[in-house]
DNA sequence: CGGCAAATTGAGGAAAGTCAATCATAGTGG
DNA sequence: CCACTATGATTGACTTTCCTCAATTTGCCG
């Protein structure tokens, strides 16, 4: 709750504890259909291809963009993880959201042309760059890529509405683990065991809770037998009592559960 | 916090406080730069006016739309307030937003194609309806409005990542009323003095509080000279109090601050 | 091996929630 | 026209959840 504003200083070497599969895909990302409209033909990702840009990887730590950077591009997770927040007034920090392989970083500063979040990342990670003004000019001649524009902001709007809920510490907790779950699971990874890239402070300040009680909370669901958790590594046991505990929204919508 | 499936029932007579003010605006709604982008030309513009429905006015407590509605339309607020909203698994409504004249409904329904969220009319209200595929039409030969809409989906965003902060009552409601503030400004009205068209437990509600706090709170603001209220009634006295309560991020930013 | 940061665990406290009673207002019907 | 009733708002008393503070413990990296 404090020491936000380290650059580098990486701790843990993060890595997918299981293999990806792969995706009809841009080649620049590897990202498939997450970062590419289904429906778009070869000549259009191509186009898409274009305009993709790979950038170097970012240490655990290093920021990918901070509030009041001016927004120009808009930004693809190639691998790793990032959490984006904003710290208030009071030096208090939010983080607003994770952002997995395949996910998109970035949007909310379009509004005001300004970014009015921070982006870091948590582990070494790599994102692809995407001009916002190529992505606006190509979604001009590419009416799936517009389409698709569409529906990635709306998307994130789904994530956040879900994340506003007035849940208890348990719910909330079962909400993150049930989401990341659902993440990895259509990014190829594992949805049973995962890597938790980001601090138990970070996972506490998400969900709008305090650390500690973030640890009682794992720790009651170990000893529920709902999960298994050692350091990073969360193995999930018991997904229907998860998603009981959780409000059973669960199921079939891959939106819900906070983000 | 039960009868939320009411359709009409009227109870109080919602109106503005205050005289709007002109826009350069759109003909049918009325609504000016908040759904028009202002760099739009004439021909442009009576396009867009070509796509917009006026629909009936709806009564207090009538649904816009409802969840698992299938997705086909997005409105803008002409007059009244809405308010959107989810129930969870175990019957608990949350609310997400509330909607002002001017501003946009049903865009978090983009991504899955379905409603995933309840609108309801407080007050007597009305609507434009626009046509989603109409929408994403006109933006391929229009790119103001493309861009347009890519603001205003990046601006809910926003929103809803500043309501996801975790402060306390106190803040929340000074958050509230100085964004409510901001907002009546915006279309006209008098950020000073303006009408709650929700109940005390929508706005509990929305703010992750009891109804019971809210009254409280607002008691305690009135006793501190922040506010004035009287019934729905709201006066604010001291706003720079207030913005300093709020965490103080609330001056240059309109976006910011809850909702 | 030492030192540091992160995580865990325990004890006590505070903010907000719940339950319950009262008050006020607006709409209803005699 | 006014009493009556229902609904929403307020206020008070008590409870609960979660936070805060503090003390360890654990694991990691030099």
């Amino acid at each position: 709750m404090s020491d936000q504003h380290r650059i580098g200083g990486n701790k843990q070497s993060q890595k997918p504890v299981l293999t990806p599969v792969s995706h009809v895909a841009c080649s620049k990302c590897g990202l498939g259909k997450l970062c590419i409209p289904a429906s778009m033909d070869a000549p259009d990702v191509s186009k898409l291809e274009m305009i993709v840009h790979k950038s170097r990887p970012l240490q655990s730590g290093e920021f990918l963009y901070r509030v009041g950077d001016r927004f120009a591009d808009i930004y693809a997770v190639r691998s790793g993880c990032f959490k984006t927040f904003v710290v208030d007034a009071a030096g208090r920090e939010q983080v607003l959201g994770f952002h997995l392989p395949g996910e998109l970083l970035g949007l909310e500063a379009i509004y005001q042309g300004i970014n009015i979040s921070n982006a870091e990342a948590l582990g070494t990670s790599s994102v692809c760059r995407l001009h916002y003004d190529d992505v606006t000019r190509l979604s001009q001649q590419v009416p799936e890529l517009q389409a698709h524009m569409f529906r990635l902001l709306s998307q994130r709007i789904s994530e956040l509405s879900a994340a506003a809920a007035d849940h208890t510490a348990d719910e909330r907790m079962a909400e993150f683990l049930l989401s990341l779950a659902a993440r990895f699971k259509e990014r190829g990874y594992s949805s049973k065991e995962f890597n938790l890239a980001m601090s138990r402070a970070d996972i506490a300040n998400y969900l709008r809770l305090a650390t500690e009680t973030v640890s009682r909370v794992l720790a009651r669901f170990q000893k529920k037998k709902l999960i298994r958790v050692e350091r990073k590594l969360v193995e999930l046991l018991d997904k229907d009592a998860l998603s009981r505990l959780a409000g059973s929204t669960n199921e079939s919508n891959t939106t819900l559960g906070a983000l």
